[in-house]
DNA sequence: TGTTAATTGAAAAGCATTATTATTTGATTG
DNA sequence: CAATCAAATAATAATGCTTTTCAATTAACA
């Protein structure tokens, strides 16, 4: 895991680098994903800043993700039920283990992927730019509270 | 790839043992996802069958969709943006590679995900159910067309 | 401090999918 | 080979997440 307060000020000079503003809702939504911790949704995001921005509006989540985004500077995890989960701590690329039950997110140490990246390559001949993996399961803790 | 025509013969079997009528318009879903010729969307399902049955509609074919899911007979590859792509000659899931110039979806020959599978198991603490593995890139034709 | 273009909040719009409902039809039975 | 009836269909309305709109606000710079 990267340092959070180096992955924040990253993301916050890319911001002035591009010429955009640091408002205090932009730099709210900067330090949660910076850390990320459990890979948020947005929902979840605006929750946690709306206790100190009792305005801050669903879709200036939105929109400063799309932002980032467009920088580079964060992974969008979309699924196909409309959900999107974020990685800011991390934007390459990168596999995730998925919890069916509490929703948790976990990145796994994984080498093999690249070699794997170029077998597919040779095989298809396709030039390949970005992957997604994602292994959906039951976490340890959920096991155990099982009944 | 499996047989269209056993695997047409699989779902139907499957369909009939589960007291599900075969309407012509079923039969005609059916016929397409057994096949499942570069991976079609509802759309593209919806237009092929529309010119034999001028009034079928698009909501029967997501109804059969989601029937024939329930049964285990299609995997349904959900996109962040909100499409959809099938393949019911392989309902199992498997690696996919997509172009994203000309929307083709590639069946790569992959074993080594099993493996992996095992080893983020172990490390994660996880029980892995399902996974997802797309690989993103320009196909051999998309990079010939380039000028 | 004043100027200005970027950003915001609130509400409306967009859009793929799902639900509803009246009508039609496949399958079963005798 | 009809009659029956639950299942399936077509058409349309509703849903729910995301994006857009627009007037008001504000960060950045001189
Ligand atoms: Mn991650
Ligand atoms: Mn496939
Ligand atoms: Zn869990
Ligand atoms: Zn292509």
């Amino acid at each position: 895991m990267a340092d959070p307060k180096k992955r924040f000020e990253a993301i916050i000079q890319k911001l002035r680098d591009n010429g955009h503003k640091l408002t205090p809702q932009r730099l709210a939504i900067v330090k949660i994903l910076a850390k990320s911790e459990g890979h948020p949704s947005v929902e979840s995001i605006h929750v946690r800043i709306k206790k100190e921005f009792s305005t801050m509006s669903l879709a200036t989540v939105y929109r400063n993700i799309v932002l980032i985004k467009s920088l580079g500077e964060v992974l969008e995890l979309g699924f196909p039920d409309g959900s999107n989960r974020y990685d800011g701590n991390n934007p390459e690329p990168h596999p995730h283990v998925i919890c069916i039950k509490c929703k948790k997110i976990v990145d796994p140490d994984l080498d093999s992927l690249d070699e794997m990246k170029k077998e597919v390559a040779v095989e298809t001949n396709f030039k390949i730019l970005n992957h997604r993996l994602d292994f959906f399961g039951i976490c340890g803790d959920c096991m155990a509270a099982k009944v």
